[in-house]
DNA sequence: AGCGTTGTTGACTGTTCAGTACATAAATGT
DNA sequence: ACATTTATGTACTGAACAGTCAACAACGCT
């Protein structure tokens, strides 16, 4: 009936989250992104409703992606959940894969965490960003929590520690490598940061 | 000889640094400088060289009164090293008092660290920023691992763990509590990170 | 008192910005 | 083949931007 559009929603977005992540948002302009993305300007606002409308809908597709790491690289059995919290945790901070035909990470700013790049920037004033920002973070909460407790069924943590503050913990030291790595420590630093963070994870006194 | 300047250098640049942990850097134009700060355009670009001079002096400022920290918070004896270390790690999280009289921290923004946000939004592409927030790290680095050092010598923390390791884990999750606050997470759930993070910190096995 | 030096101010400039409007292109159903 | 509908790209607009400049003000010195 009508011509149909000749790009790929997704791809489009994430190239808009690229750009972000490397200027952030107030450092790109729409012609940065339509350069990024190869649209022009009318396309980008009769499909994503301008730059603010891209920023929400790629921020929208990253947590979409972030929803399957939970089940990739948290979900298994109680025996093998220490083994892959320790997996996460190391591979976090160098950028998990969030889907099959998405590489790792190329650098430092790939592998930080989109969603708390930009609530840092501009949450405190964008309360959509915020919102959207605190949800990647509870939903990978709730996930490295559901592994913590797993963990502790297994007879590898401490069961009197509280899941959800041990998961709370982790995620935090992983969003601060995101800033630590910012200030241009190496990988093997970041490396060293995480395996120390697992290191001191309550274990069970087996005696 | 001349005519002397009617402000005072310091205060302007606190006032300019709240501005740009508002706004960030590209957030913020050299009007809203100048309201925040009350001196003219000409003025700024006379005394700080524009826009990027400020910020970079504001962040030299900041890195000064950060400074004062090892001295009147982390430095001591022995024996209450690790009580410090537990002071320091629950007040960085809710904003550490500079100096005594900059007030401890009026909301989440002010408690975050400057240099971090700074680093993070324009480190990648501003390699004196990148710089100055890396100084201000280590400083702080080699200030707690200190601390950490005379925890261990005085029986508190283990004596085989590595105090440096230990030292970023902790500036980490501070770090970390900067981006897991931009979430609109509580001053409460802040505290339970910070004290989860002390809790797991290595004691020596008494028998 | 007047002069030299430096701080201060606000207006000005060229550029870049986000967002809009419109003309054109491509596809389908008839 | 044509009409309709939607995608696309470009030219345009008013606002905001960073940075400059020249006129003015305040002080120490002679």
């Amino acid at each position: 009936m009508a011509r149909p559009r000749t790009f790929d929603r997704d791809h489009v977005l994430h190239a808009a989250e690229r750009q972000f992540r490397e200027s952030g948002y107030n450092g790109t302009s729409v012609d940065d992104i339509s350069a990024a993305t190869g649209l022009g300007r009318g396309s980008l606002y009769a499909a994503f409703d301008g730059k603010h409308g891209v920023l929400v809908q790629a921020m929208t597709g990253y947590f979409n992606r972030l929803g399957n790491v939970p089940a990739k690289v948290l979900a298994g059995t109680d025996d093998g959940a220490l083994e892959r919290l320790h997996s996460y945790l190391l591979r976090a901070v160098h950028g998990v894969p969030l889907a099959d035909d998405v590489p790792p990470a190329s650098d430092r700013a790939a592998a930080a965490c989109f969603a708390g790049k930009m609530a840092l920037e501009i949450g405190a004033s964008d309360a959509e960003v915020q919102r959207l920002a605190a949800e990647c973070f509870s939903m990978l909460v709730t996930a490295v929590a559901e592994c913590v407790r797993a963990a502790q069924r297994n007879g590898d943590i401490d069961p009197d520690a509280d899941a959800e503050d041990l998961a709370f913990l982790v995620l935090t030291v992983i969003r601060g490598t995101d800033i630590v790595g910012a200030y241009g420590h190496s990988p093997a630093r970041l490396t060293r940061i995480a395996e120390s963070a697992f290191a001191l994870l309550p274990r069970v006194s087996r005696r």
